[in-house]
DNA sequence: TCAGTGCATATTGTTGAACAAAGCACGGCG
DNA sequence: CGCCGTGCTTTGTTCAACAATATGCACTGA
């Protein structure tokens, strides 16, 4: 077997990404010995993956009982719209123009431009979080930074459980590339306000959503 | 030996006082074999704690080197009080006067109070810290209070590094009872200008104490 | 003397097996 | 029908082992 630094993390990464795209859908139990054998790594390591990816919101611990795939409600949905708006708005309403941030928000905004002309919504998904990823390496804060990372995997799971990836995402494209507009020609304040309303929109449209689920 | 559940959390929390404490000093390297027959735990269960502590900021990791009490940098400062100026002074601004944190604000207040009086200095920095924390808690954020935990952990592992915590707290206590005045009586936007004056006040205390430190 | 080289040693990374303790399923019994 | 005990399964934790990597030290050659 390959020894490789950080075996633990790349096996988290492998099922954070099961778990995001759905492969093991919420509420779902993770048997410690069935998985460690599907994953090809030990019960140890495993249980250190468990570890990081709970500490991330992804899964839920029960002791004694087992792990599970974290089931979001619609208070996680609030709580994640809340931490959003109390990080996004300011982090862009006191941005530098020209901070390094701003190339990458412009490659998400294309990005998910040219996804949508290929109707890949998964991608759509993707670009449209990068988009929002950028928006707090405006504060150069590498703390904040890590912080929102485990956030929009939460919000993902979430939108897991929707259907119609299409209706949400696609109408935020173009909002998009306006605030990355507004950025650029200096007016922060404007592109901030747009944000605001842009978040309660989409908090609306989720819970919604949410909702109809039951 | 006694199998409760969390023995790895409590490791975590026992290592994580001698960490803040000051008992191993940043820098520090902790041997996984020396340091599991100290605590009485096996490898396996003091590696989930050194990810749980790493995760947290207060160790770092180096691969197949060790892992190593984290130094505290100016950089790390700065990027300290960043978070907390763009946490807490919304938090306190948007606040609801009459919201449930505000009793723990008081008791932090009270507390600093009656440690001061016995010249407890510890103690103020920890009641101190609890005002912060109630601060955060004022936003109902789970995942915010969550991520404030770990900040104020990092920040308490910096100040271990510098000396005469008196000149530290000391002076932070009457403004945090001013503080919350204002905000029993409805003055969240005044409340929020004090703290942010405060923030920026107490960032370039901690950051010339580190630069005497050299 | 001193820089470079290579080996012995210690430490980390990972695994597999073992065992106690807690939960769970199932069937017997009142 | 409900209650309870028994046995199976899974988790929580430890231990021992091995490969891979880093560290320290003696040795070499100028």
């Amino acid at each position: 077997m390959i020894a490789e630094p950080g075996l633990a993390e790349e096996t988290a990464s492998r099922l954070r990404n099961d778990i995001i795209g759905g492969a093991l859908p919420p509420g779902f139990k993770l048997s410690e010995t069935r998985l460690a054998a599907d994953l090809g790594v030990s019960r140890n390591t495993l249980r250190e993956v468990f570890r990081l990816l709970t500490r991330e919101g992804l899964l839920r611990h029960e002791p004694n009982r087992g792990v599970f795939v974290a089931v979001p409600s619609m208070a996680t949905i609030v709580d994640i719209y809340r931490v959003r708006r109390l990080i996004e708005v300011p982090a862009l309403a006191h941005a530098w123009p020209r901070h390094d941030a701003v190339g990458q928000m412009r490659a998400a905004v294309e990005k998910a431009r040219g996804a949508r002309d290929a109707q890949d919504w998964r991608v759509v998904g993707s670009a449209n979080m990068e988009f929002h990823a950028a928006i707090v390496a405006l504060t150069d804060s590498a703390r904040l930074q890590a912080f929102f990372a485990q956030i929009i995997a939460e919000l993902r799971l979430a939108f897991g459980l929707l259907d119609s990836p299409e209706r949400l995402h696609e109408p935020y494209i173009d909002r998009n590339g306006e605030i990355l507009s507004l950025l650029t020609q200096g007016q922060q304040a404007r592109a901030a306000e747009m944000l605001a309303a842009y978040l309660d929109e989409s908090e609306r449209v989720v819970l919604a959503a949410f909702a109809r689920l039951g």
